[in-house]
DNA sequence: CTCGGGATGCGT
DNA sequence: CGCATCCCGAGG
């Protein structure tokens, strides 16, 4: 599989979340292999993006969005379910791209439909928080040349950051079967 | 320390 | 539409 390297994370959050689109997670556990198609995302700007993690500052829980780029950004939300990032531009920019849905490819059982289902169906939980997705267990691989068309779209569940919640950062790839919602 | 709410998913 | 269930960030 062809790693991403570095510098593909070390660019703006809304170029990297359109050029991910097509691009496959690759995860490595228990011996086996799971890999999955990326085919929706969102984008996070940094601390000034209202409906970004950042926009609280420099806290625990966002001290990969405000590392360096290439590093996978775990957490948990609403006591059940783990949502995974990857952590975009140099450090203090605090931008990231949340991966939404997956098109499995193989070794996935269980939905990926969705950010937590994503992450269910791929076992990436708080322990991944921080890894280097340069590393073997969990990185993003070069797919084929794009042939599809991305449709832009808000944010899913942001309302509450008023302007920024009807920024067109969500990206998805148009007709896909595995896109959360069209 | 307490308290409120959340980048969700599922069942009703 | 309500709920599960827990971590974090804010405020006292």
């Amino acid at each position: 599989m062809n790693k991403l390297p570095r510098e593909f994370y070390d660019r703006p959050a809304e170029q990297v979340a359109r050029d991910i689109l097509g691009k496959y997670l690759v995860r490595r556990v228990d011996g086996g292999q799971r890999v999955g198609r990326i085919v929706e995302v969102e984008a996070y700007l940094g601390p000034h993006d209202k409906a970004a993690h950042s926009a609280k500052g420099l806290t625990p829980r966002t001290r990969v969005m405000f590392g360096p780029p290439g590093y996978a950004y775990v957490y948990m939300i609403y006591g059940l379910h783990y949502c995974m990032n990857v952590a975009t531009e140099a450090a203090g920019k605090a931008s990231a791209v949340l991966l939404r849905a997956l098109e499995p490819v193989s070794g996935i059982e269980g939905r990926t439909q969705g950010p937590a289902l994503l992450t269910r169906a791929m076992a990436i939980t708080r322990e991944l928080n921080g890894y280097d997705l340069l590393g073997e267990a969990l990185f993003v691989a070069a797919g084929p040349e794009p042939t599809f068309r991305i449709v832009r779209r808000p944010r899913v569940g942001v309302d509450y950051a008023g302007a920024w919640a009807r920024r067109l950062l969500r990206f998805y790839i148009r007709g896909n079967p595995w896109v959360s919602r069209p």
